[in-house]
DNA sequence: GTCTATACCAAGATAGAC
DNA sequence: GTCTATCTTGGTATAGAC
């Protein structure tokens, strides 16, 4: 039980910020600090190692965007909150480059798994932003889910630009004028 | 000088829909229909061959940008053609695919290719920008730098999602967000 | 549940002939 | 420039003992 939760912890970080497909079990034993015969005897095969990591890191990013929000006033600054997502971009984001991985993509429980994080993630954003347009701080004309679908999207497109550029700069760039672009909207 | 070519055109087409590090040169000899010693002849080492296809790839995605764009009247009108560069985004960007790839970040003539090409497609689009400001068709208060950031974000961004749900309509909804927030910015 | 030993195949080349 | 044969390493397990 404790051995299952190192290696699963392990795999978390390791598919996250170096790939899945790029990442090899003997890689996550020696991180995790487990022997070959704990690791198989636990996930007979990696893609059943990735399906439990795709589902938690989904879990744990929607948990961590959830807890940004909370306590903020307005639908707006929780909005903002979720764009400040990609403040620590270069690492990669949780679940995004799972999108790129032909390893993921080949494998229907993984694809499902993470289509699910990525609705559940629009859904959240949808949420706040039809709350900014009933406390008024986003203009009530724009179409809640389109404009949840293109927050989603900068912040996920934050995470390639800083990585295909090395610099977080191009991240900040991006989810500032997405605030721009937001704040601009609501004072016509 | 011909097998070098379908060598290229080969791996470019692959390492773009099926990823760098999980398309190995064997594939690549059997997709251009050359034999082993012909590749090896071209391209000693994989990274060889995958600097030339990031380099063409960055090239080809920003003339097809440029063409999209080209004989539109007015600057927004090229923004839009911009954000339809997601149009078909299940196969995934040219290019984005790559900021996650750890064989290409972990070789830095990759990475710096990569670099160069968003760098230059940030360039265009914030042209654009700025020519749609001095046209009259977006708003001058937007900053250039950080609006053409958001955009290319959510460009980038729209590609994951829809790669990871495996629905086109995710990218759609994602870059009609983007268009309808630039329209309500320029009408204020 | 965990260990060590073993197996098998694919990735990424290299060698030398033509 | 291209061909076939060969080689090494690592990825991904399986087997059987403890």
């Amino acid at each position: 039980m404790d051995n299952r939760r190192l290696i699963i912890d392990s795999a978390k970080r390791l598919f996250w910020h170096r790939g899945y497909s790029t990442t090899s079990p003997k890689q996550v034993m020696a991180d995790a600090g487990v022997g070959q015969g704990s690791f198989y005897h636990h996930f007979p095969t990696k893609p059943e190692l990735g399906a439990e990591v795709v589902r938690e890191n989904g879990q744990d990013l929607l948990a961590s965007v959830r807890a940004s929000m909370a306590g903020l006033p307005t639908g707006r600054e929780r909005l903002a909150a979720f764009l400040a997502s990609a403040a620590d971009a270069l690492g990669g984001c949780q679940i995004g480059g799972f999108a790129y991985d032909a390893g993921i993509l080949a494998e229907p429980t993984l694809r499902e798994a993470l289509g699910t994080a990525f609705t559940e993630m629009a859904e959240l954003i949808e949420s706040a932003v039809r709350e900014a347009q009933a406390d008024g701080s986003l203009s009530p004309a724009l179409d809640p889910a389109p404009t949840a679908a293109a927050l989603l999207a900068v912040v996920e497109g934050a995470f390639v630009v800083a990585r295909a550029t090395g610099r977080q700069a191009s991240a900040d760039a991006a989810t500032a004028g997405a605030l721009a672009l937001l704040e601009a909207s609501s004072t016509s």
